[in-house]
DNA sequence: ATATTATTTGAACGATCGTTCAAGTTTGTG
DNA sequence: CACAAACTTGAACGATCGTTCAAATAATAT
């Protein structure tokens, strides 16, 4: 009974990076079958089909980011220093070559005409992680300043999501930021020497 | 020399509601023939290829949605009462049985990965959008401001238009926009009566 | 009315899509 | 070592993709 000879999590993680770049429809198992080195049949007989492939990369995706902002937040000296990190390094991401967004998010507008599983999984995914940053807030100020904060967090992560394929808008967008979310506690910016 | 028996707007407009919906890759021409009622030969002669037909919708979607912010804010009584309403529309619109997000945005999140010219089409359009934006804040605030106060409209804008997703999500984008954009009139709360 | 040109028709093309499966290979078991 | 189970191989399948084009039709010019 010979076992897989392919190391699955390398597998879902390629998979991941090629769903999330070009889509679910613009990616063809051809090009599953050339980022991943498998044969067609071994991924079939490994995820059924490509539905099934997009699934479980789509849900390690969203694990994965879930685990990021819990790390993050757990080993910040606070929940509000440690939300100005993660948006001062979304911000930074957007500098990145392949820039490409948020794979649930792009999930979500491509899928959403169909009302597909996938959709209602990258929709629930995306309400999951408000709900996690709400539930961190929520140690620091009250129920209802929590979810209000939480949402507008959102809303600003996901216009950041957007916004950062336009050249040179790392500034505006840490300007816009600080503007909008004037609760967090900004570093002070320093001033110069002279 | 026979005339081209069909209407060329309204063929643009019903491939506009089907790329918009589906997008460029989900959207197949078969499907064009069929909301179109056009033959292949037809659609080919008049647009080309398919990308012709897609250049086409894209352009004439960017065209309305520049002229009804031009229509909405020289209608309004001031810059930031017209900007408030279109806001407000915004938010009214993601109540549709059929909300699809914004054309533009979902073809350059679709079609940033391959670079290719709709996608720079898209960016250069919403960019276009920002300054259009930032024209009109200028005749009430000074260059600079303007300049911030678009970019942060801009940054609102995508995000509601990715937060429209979520359920029931009209409430606290409203309240979201309201606490982002402090500087924009928004209509008192109306006390109750009682 | 006739010739000419513009447009429509729709079957058909090659390419690529997601997927299958019989045959071959590897691994674990007795 | 022999057997069986698990996995890999890769050619091939039918469906659908975007696209073409010869023939038919409609509209204009003379």
């Amino acid at each position: 009974m010979a076992k897989a000879q392919f190391d699955r999590n390398q597998v879902v993680d390629r998979s991941i990076k090629l769903f999330w770049q070009n889509g679910f429809s613009a990616s063809s198992m051809q090009q599953v079958v050339k980022n991943t080195g498998l044969q067609p049949g071994s991924i079939y007989l490994a995820f059924g089909s490509k539905e099934g492939l997009f699934r479980e990369a789509l849900e390690e995706y969203a694990r994965k980011s879930k685990e990021y902002i819990r790390k993050r937040l757990d080993s910040a000296p606070s929940i509000g220093e440690g939300i100005c990190a993660i948006l001062d390094e979304m911000v930074e991401d957007s500098l990145r070559r392949n820039y490409c967004s948020c794979f649930l998010i792009k999930t979500q507008l491509e899928l959403a005409a169909q009302r597909n599983e996938f959709y209602d999984f990258a929709a629930a995914q995306l309400a999951g992680i408000e709900e996690l940053y709400r539930s961190y807030l929520a140690r620091e100020f009250d129920a209802d300043l929590s979810r209000k904060r939480a949402s507008s967090l959102m809303l600003h992560i996901f216009g950041v999501k957007v916004y950062s394929y336009q050249r040179d808008s790392t500034a505006r967008m840490r300007e816009g930021l600080r503007e909008g979310l004037p609760w967090l506690p900004w570093p002070q910016q320093q001033p110069g020497s002279a």
